[in-house]
DNA sequence: CAATCATTCAAGCGATTGATTGAAGCATCG
DNA sequence: CGATGCTTCAATCAATCGCTTGAATGATTG
């Protein structure tokens, strides 16, 4: 009986035990999207992507419904991104392999000065920085930080006007392990502003049930 | 780079998608105890166990040391039992299967009736509860909440004389999947005691960081 | 210093999982 | 109502995982 239990518990927690699946899961996280553009922004095969995302929904990690002829995923609850966030934390603290990845390809420096959740909540209240948000118009659209400016990260540098160069920035991205604010803040520096990265992303910022806009109707 | 990274989270994450580990790690967190007592414990054979061990210290769960001739065997950090226990809300709350069989064999009232952390506490301070440790005297010995006592479920009938026939009893045991203080809660109140239990066990209060007591010297 | 004991390693087997391909559902749109 | 397009199912093969068995390691004990 309760062994039982314990396997079952195994196999939700096995449904998450998968880089693609993890991959997948990220996406979801920036928004409700179709089975086909999910495996593109992860680089799968669609076949394979369904297959991936259909043991995410059976372990509960994300739900789907019809709309029209495509199949959208989204987060089954704010939550998840929670338990997957910790996940990320244990394994980064007690790996070292990813430590030392993570180390490398994302600077030591600019983990240390991100701005945390809370911080930056006090700094907006101040109204002392500007939110930029360096995703895809796609994933701004579906949902971002209130009062953000999204310049994607290809088109930074041609638009550089749009930016004040007496204010702070804060850049944010995907998550804590998106390559993007990082990239941001690399290039916003070498031209002279004040710029640091949030420390985590939209998808925590959601699940902190904190306010969000959005482009297109509230899901 | 980034998929190497999540390849390497879906390793660790992996590491705990699995029956027999998730036992293990149970009994793990009830204290630091030797591979031959944990298989024996989880009814794995020892070598059997030893290789899930090794799995669950290369995945930062557990860590081990060695004592004379025995590898101990202790929880790598007070995080990984919340982060668990994370993982047993969301599968619970999700998987149709695991509600169905928790809500038959532990009781759907027991479970609403359970007393939370905080609310224990309270009455702690108050004065207005007797704690009860079903568990097994040598997990007991390893650690047990302040001023519990501790009789072992199979003694319980013949104990009886011990308890407090005009006080509020609170009984717990491992954790919340723990059916030693169900069955406890159950005799007792056959017996015209006022008794519920605690909503989680030891592992969840040491996370807690709250005070334990010990038989044996500190760890 | 050799014997002993708990644990770990190594190899092998059966069972399960992941990725690929092609075909089948299913809801819309003309 | 049939055609279209997105998604899922089914079948396949390679790869991995879990458990068992038997030997090796490492630290103690006489």
């Amino acid at each position: 009986m309760k062994k039982i239990v314990l396997e079952r518990v195994g196999d939700v927690v096995r449904a998450l035990g998968s880089g693609p699946r993890l991959e997948l899961l990220e996406h979801v996280s920036q928004g409700e999207r179709s089975v086909e553009r999910l495996a593109d922004a992860a680089g799968l095969s669609v076949a394979n992507a369904s297959q991936h995302l259909l043991k995410l929904r059976a372990a509960g990690f994300v739900r789907s419904r019809r709309d029209g002829k495509a199949v959208m995923y989204s987060l089954a609850d704010p939550s998840v991104t929670e338990l997957v966030a910790g996940l990320f934390r244990h394994a980064e603290r007690t790996q070292a392999e990813i430590r030392a990845i993570v180390a490398d390809s994302f600077g030591r420096l600019d983990r240390l000065e991100a701005v945390s959740r809370s911080e930056l909540i006090g700094r907006l209240e101040e109204g002392a920085v500007t939110l930029l948000d360096v995703r895809p118009e796609d994933e701004f659209a579906l949902g971002h930080l209130p009062g953000a400016l999204n310049v994607r990260l290809d088109q930074l540098e041609a638009r550089l006007a749009e930016l004040p160069a007496d204010r702070e920035i804060v850049a944010y991205c995907r998550g804590p392990y998106c390559v993007l604010s990082f990239e941001a803040v690399a290039v916003l520096r070498s031209k002279g502003f004040t710029v640091r990265r949030l420390e985590d992303g939209y998808p925590e910022w959601l699940a902190a049930g904190l306010p969000t806009e959005s482009a297109e109707r509230a899901l």
